[in-house]
DNA sequence: CGCTTCGGATACGTCAATGTATCGGATACG
DNA sequence: CGTATCCGATACATTGACGTATCCGAAGCG
């Protein structure tokens, strides 16, 4: 008897299994975000997918693997998402446009926005999964990062951020710290203006608005 | 038999029940820091504090109820050490010094950031709950809009933001944001750094670094 | 100092969630 | 169309967390 090496790569993927997958991962979405994480079992996940355990256990080992599986999955989309909205000007940068797009993608589902939050409080006590949500920054970050170095020039950063790579720090430090007042108030809307106007403030000198003279 | 009404307020406050109560809430706290609130079980609790579940059922009817005196009270404490970091400068407000005491105070316990992210998904579901946090957030941005607000005239706040108010908001839209990067990588005396940095930015403009002439 | 009240410990019943072992229908494939 | 394999369903045993009812020592109070 052949012993199977490497189970997880010598498993063939039937159409079936990938469709229930799919499900799987659907379905605890809509459960984490509406019931965060910590108060979801494994069970209420198969519930609302229309499955037995008995699935679940056959594509996953424990809730946190799905969770991983889950994040990795949305975090990648998004990233896709910002890439696009990054790339949509030609190579000069229009910086209000540009913040308008990304904006709207960044803070377009508050349910994605609960479970990123739940993510990291789950990654900020396990270095392995800490990595891969630092990894999807940093893919997003360097996003940022590229687009403003390339159109350099045009539009001046304030010198204290301390370049490029700082100022896609501060858009993404800004980016979480609205996130954190929407989760609270829920306000969608007032979280987008408030968005462009820090970032518009972080990456203009003198934000935009004319400076009155001394 | 005289019922007793309004049991909450009516029931006499022991030293002995202080006493509990005080040990309960710091092992809550150790244990939520280390495990996050999700996984952590009454029992959990109890026995860091060196009781049975029997004090804790005396004490609080639900560990959300732990959680949330435990938030309060902490947050209390942070709210006050803040206020006293700001009132330490003259009627002059001194910008880097100021930022630089509040940094101090804001990223010093890597555990009270954990355990309040945990405490924001958690709020994030229960209006109730997100309230008392938004009050929270409302008395710390309060405190650094007044102090911001008459120190009007030595520093010119960036237009964009909306006078002190905004500016407040941003601060702790910053710290915020500094506060997720920080959960992750565990730098602390980066995060301060870089808040520090990001302060500056929004509340100067030019970010401190004199602006050239045009 | 003695009585009363309080507060935490103990013991018990209950229940929900977990993981596993097994079964039978569906699916892929020749 | 037949067959081998796969995958999800079902049933079961186990565990651990919960809440309560009761008890006893300690703290307050005269």
């Amino acid at each position: 008897m052949r012993v199977r090496e490497t189970p997880e790569t010598a498993r063939r993927v039937t159409r079936r299994r990938v469709r229930t997958r799919a499900r799987l991962l659907g379905a605890a979405f809509e459960v984490f975000a509406a019931k965060g994480f910590g108060r979801v079992s494994i069970e209420e996940v198969c519930e609302a997918a229309g499955f037995s355990r008995g699935a679940f256990y056959s594509n996953f080992a424990t809730l946190d693997e799905l969770f991983f599986a889950l994040y990795r999955e949305r975090a990648d989309l998004i990233a896709a998402q910002v890439a696009d909205a990054l790339a949509q000007d030609g190579p000069d940068l229009d910086v209000p446009a540009s913040v308008d797009r990304v904006t709207e993608v960044l803070l377009l589902d508050v349910d994605w926005l609960l479970v990123k939050t739940d993510f990291l409080v789950h990654a900020a006590r396990d270095p392995a999964v800490a990595q891969a949500l630092l990894d999807h920054r940093g893919r997003l970050r360097e996003a940022v990062a590229d687009r403003l170095s390339r159109a350099r020039g045009h539009t001046e950063l304030p010198a204290v951020l301390g370049g490029a790579d700082g100022a896609a720090r501060a858009v993404v430090a800004a980016y979480d710290g609205v996130t954190t007042q929407l989760l609270l108030d829920r306000d969608v809307d007032a979280a987008r203006g408030w968005l462009k106007q820090l970032l518009t403030a972080l990456l203009t000198d003198g934000g935009g608005v004319p400076t009155r003279k001394p």
